[in-house]
DNA sequence: TTGTAGGCGTTATCAA
DNA sequence: TTGATAACGCCTACAA
């Protein structure tokens, strides 16, 4: 099924037939109606290939979803994905997902190949790193990219980002009211700009509600459950732990949850945990977790429609979206008098 | 950054650069050296249009995600589309996700598009309907394509099974063991193959143990929580209610557990309630949920990899795979007596 | 062992 | 308003 048949079945020449299709204003309304009319019996779809060959274009953005555990994800990312996809298919883009541990040769070949082969005409990034390899190769290299978080590495694309600067006092506030005073943080990978940004938002806040900072009750994981229970043990077992823990992340409450239960603690009165997300499970947890809501889903779209507008090189209304996330109390902060 | 640059730099011709590149035989060990290293100093990487244009093939596979709620997701999708992401990587394929609603025209609008416009070289599918018009399409047109489930279509095609049978027997005799002999099922939309094969296997399982199908305890949903909450209401509120409830996913039993507590109960203790797939959160969830754990990772895996093979006309050593999975007990059928 | 040339299906330029 | 024709970058008979 290509063009040059329903030239041929109608006598018209390609060119006519590719003008009808594609809504030129010089074809006459009798020969447009017959094409488009032909085409549609016909069941004629235009070869991706050979547009994109002449278009030098794909229609098409991509999206690495950052590995970890082999089996288990984070569900931040299946709604983050969704949000990416609805938002693709509404400005008419495919999307290509693959995934790579983070910040590793693997990854980089693939956004190497992706670019270069021009398999994509975007890309969708998070989780930005302080030197982000994947960043400056993009800038470098004229692809355009938007991201969910802002760089420092000096270099300016269209962005949303989450603040957590009031969310971090109010939660702060609601812990420390509740008598818990040894606030610790189990963050992610130094290198990330998420953990840059919301740690130093932890200890302002701490100092704001007259709290101490205290290097010792801060641990750095790697956002997974797991990373969330070992450091939670490794938080118990110091000689003066802490009886709050906020999280980086939602992921990370979990864990620190569990680890909590199994040193016969009780979580919410004895020690209080707090997430960042917002997944749908921290709604259903044992015990439901406090946590930092942000509308994943919704700034997946918000992503997806800027980098179409960069793509086409229309105008970005705001190059960079802020939002303030909502603080959800549940009951891992219930305090030690319990509800 | 094209062949023909090489070419040109090199002063040989674009064939002998593209032969070298392939690794065809006929090029002399000297030229194919140099003209590799040449490629990797120039970054080169072959363009991707082109290729699929020449090649008449795309190295690209698809998987539209059935898209329910606007927010969220059922943990099993990430789960899968990380396997199918990882196990593509391997196979040197690339994967093209897009999510529509189930069995509507869009859905059907996408795997056209994607057929026609030779964007991709085969499909993963699941959640396969009694009358798949999916199927059909795709075996018309010739298009590779593999699935989680068997089909009813008299259309044969490379996939996996999850047997239910065996679990389904241990999980009724479990529960029934605890002393809960009413035991309701809700299921998924009666067009699913999974619904026709597990809901069959449920009755015979109670059969099997001694017990009785009573219709008026079973409850169709559409596979999420909230219908499970919805379906489970419904249960609670006839003359003679269920004291368990075996749910088709592992979703829908969260979405039970929540309108038992609601309703007073003690989930485990008063009513039984086992799901299916095993996700993370089953294990971490209020109490525990007993399931039937099947390797969703590893499906995806091996469904890409047959698919890969299918593709590329290699023979696949099994069509149909079938799998035992595993009847995991929590506390969610803890019995009266519970500990 | 290397080169010439044609074509994959579209779109865009130019001329009619 | 329509048509002939030349690319887009790669692959592959076929010829040298």
């Amino acid at each position: 099924m290509t063009i040059r048949e329903i030239a041929k079945k109608l006598g018209l020449s390609i060119t006519t037939v590719s003008r009808a299709l594609d809504g030129y204003p010089d074809v006459s309304q009798k020969t447009r109606t017959l094409v488009e009319k032909t085409a549609k019996e016909m069941g004629y779809t235009p070869n991706q290939a050979a547009r994109m060959l002449r278009r030098k274009r794909s229609d098409t953005i991509g999206y690495i979803i950052p590995s970890t555990r082999p089996r288990f994800m984070d569900p931040f990312y299946s709604e983050f994905v969704a949000g990416l996809g609805d938002a693709a298919v509404t400005n008419a883009l495919d999307l290509l997902v693959s995934s790579a541990p983070a910040d590793q040769a693997v990854e980089m070949q693939i956004y190497r190949n992706w670019v270069q082969s021009r398999k994509i005409d975007g890309i969708v990034l998070n989780r930005v790193r302080i030197q982000d390899k994947r960043v400056q190769y993009l800038f470098a290299n004229n692809m355009p990219f938007v991201a969910l978080e802002f760089s420092k590495d000096g270099i300016d694309y269209p962005r949303v980002e989450v603040l957590c600067e009031t969310a971090y006092q109010q939660l702060i506030k609601h812990i420390a009211s509740l008598g818990f005073r040894r606030i610790a943080f189990i963050g992610g990978p130094e290198a990330l700009i998420l953990q840059f940004y919301r740690f130093s938002k932890y200890k302002e806040a701490l100092i704001t509600n007259g709290l101490i900072y205290d290097p010792n009750l801060v641990v750095l994981g790697d956002l997974t459950s797991s990373s969330g229970f070992e450091s939670t043990k490794r938080l118990l077992s110091i000689p003066d732990p802490p009886n709050a823990i906020i999280c980086i992340n939602d992921e990370t409450g979990f864990g620190a949850m569990h680890a909590i239960s199994e040193a016969g603690l009780i979580v919410g009165k004895d020690i209080a945990v707090a997430g960042f997300d917002g997944i749908q499970n921290a709604a259903f947890s044992q015990p439901p977790l406090t946590t930092i809501d942000q509308p994943v889903y919704q700034i997946a779209g918000m992503l997806v429609d800027m980098l179409a507008k960069k793509i086409k090189g229309q105008p970005i209304q705001q190059e960079k979206i802020t939002l303030e996330p909502n603080l959800i109390i549940r009951e891992s902060t219930t305090g030690p008098m319990g509800k």
